[in-house]
DNA sequence: CATGTTTACGAGTGTCGTAAGAATA
DNA sequence: TATTCTTACGACACTCGTAAACATG
């Protein structure tokens, strides 16, 4: 459907050497030179700096990259639409978000989502926040929910809320019953804490920075559900925001309570979508699925 | 850049024969219905019916049809971006209008939009009405502005405004004194009118159609400038809506009085691009502009 | 010299144009 | 029979793979 150049073209761009590509697509090194050398011919501009340990891309072949990643995709979706008759309401959706978020918060969506089209697949993909957008720019997925990160990526945002953090802790355990909590409060009970690559141990480091509290740190997991049922024994305080733990606290296994003063430890919580990238019928009811949940989740 | 399969199958469903796309392409008609049948097989699915005059879109390939002039709009994009290094602030919008609206309106919004990007070119094509949404979802034009019709043409309205009909008079005409009309009160004088294909023509029929009122029709004319300089005359009462004619309004030249009651009066305005196509940034922008000026009129 | 990219060249594949065949009003 | 699409076939162009040459830390 699209020319093999491009193909080609992209590959490298992925794995950074002509070779690697070469591996990966059998095809001869040589071909993929040519053709690389033959789109650098047409746009009259280098597309790849030629380093010692292989190729990287110029601003052009990044521009170019973009291009291509997006008509791949929009080939394929037009491909299956004709191919399926159906107007693609049964099909895949590959998403990618972040552990905290999968657990209760993606569990919930695909279930009420799925009571509408039953014939839905998803392929979650949990990844370290930073890569989280840079799947949805490659297109290895169609949706990002993700904490927005420092570093800026080309994606499209569907929705961005704010979203709070909180202390979880055992329905018994004495904090339960203050309404709002410091982090000097906490100082004086064992915690939980995730690693610190996730945006959650970020927040709480720097606000811990801020009021200069050290915290009795008594477990450091990567696993955020392992943290919640840490807590839910009485093990520690954990934290969390509201979406991630909502149906542990409606159900009282957990409380969940806010800190005062909370604006330094909000977080933005994204939809990510590839930029201008006309999305399948199905994935776009999900992004806007996705969108109206947690814009009503923010009055939580 | 794309598949010259493609281009073949594009040309054939605009001249809706083979032996036609082959004149205009320079390519053989052999050649081009081996790709479309090529095409065919990889789908799975005919993409035409064969009709004794010449070849029709099925659905299928309608919706190929249309991947393909976005595909090629996108590439076109893409390569005059990588080109051209600059962000492509400068360039050439295409836009596609009604004859009432390219008057005036064009102009003030390609005059105002020209001291933010002077470097802007407009190619501004007035078509009938109908004809508008084709070439938008043909890729003929980046941007149509036009009076929504009865048929529904898939294609990706920027915004829409409900926009109402006044009726336009000297200064000194018997009825610039008054406040609202009807069209009972026209029936008394001269009035000049646009042509059946027109929008503009078709809802004041219908209000005539409904209040039993018939005109005094002394003009019809396909070229609204004209029945504009003819009302400023004296020469009769004439048509149109308020955005139509705001500076000829706003310089005393002309006065216009709205309609009592007016709903059945209204058309809907709407700023029209294709259906899920990525615009260049020039273009974007100047829809947004477009939007914002009559989203800012509709208080008029 | 190890790693990685580019050029040279013969083999195979695909596309094109001419011309003949088939279908339809 | 006039128009249009499709098939047959030889000519040409393109792409590929092997292998050698080139660049660089």
């Amino acid at each position: 459907m699209l020319p093999n150049a491009l193909r080609y073209f992209l590959e490298v761009a992925r794995i950074g050497s002509v070779n690697g590509a070469s591996e990966r697509l059998h095809v001869a090194g040589s071909a993929i030179s040519r053709q690389i050398s033959a789109l650098e011919m047409q746009f009259e501009t280098p597309l790849f700096e030629r380093k010692p340990r292989g190729m990287v891309l110029t601003p052009a072949g990044e521009k170019l990259a973009d291009y291509a990643r997006r008509a791949f995709l929009d080939a394929e979706d037009v491909a299956a639409e004709i191919r399926g008759r159906v107007d693609t309401l049964r099909g895949t959706i590959r998403i990618a978000t972040s552990e905290g978020l999968a657990n209760v918060f993606m569990s919930e969506m695909a279930y009420f989502f799925r009571e509408k089209y039953p014939e839905v697949r998803f392929d979650i993909h949990v990844v370290a926040p930073p890569n989280i957008a840079l799947m949805v720019r490659e297109g290895e997925v169609d949706i990002g929910i993700a904490f927005a990160v420092g570093t800026p990526i080309p994606v499209h945002v569907v929705r961005r809320v704010r979203v709070t953090t909180v202390a979880i802790m055992h329905p018994n355990h004495p904090l339960a019953a203050r309404d709002h909590l410091t982090m000097a409060d906490l100082a004086n009970y064992p915690v939980a804490l995730s690693t610190p690559d996730t945006t959650l141990r970020q927040v709480i480091d720097m606000r811990c920075a801020a009021e200069g509290v050290l915290l009795n740190v008594v477990m450091v997991s990567s696993h955020s559900a392992g943290l919640m049922h840490f807590a839910r024994q009485g093990g520690a305080i954990a934290f969390a925001s509201p979406i991630s733990v909502r149906t542990w606290i409606t159900d009282g296994l957990l409380v969940a309570r806010p800190f005062v003063e909370d604006t330094a430890f909000n977080r933005s919580l994204e939809i990510q979508t590839m930029a201008a990238r006309k999305l399948p019928r199905l994935v776009d009811d999900f992004s806007r699925f996705l969108a109206d949940e947690i814009g009503g989740q923010i009055a939580l």
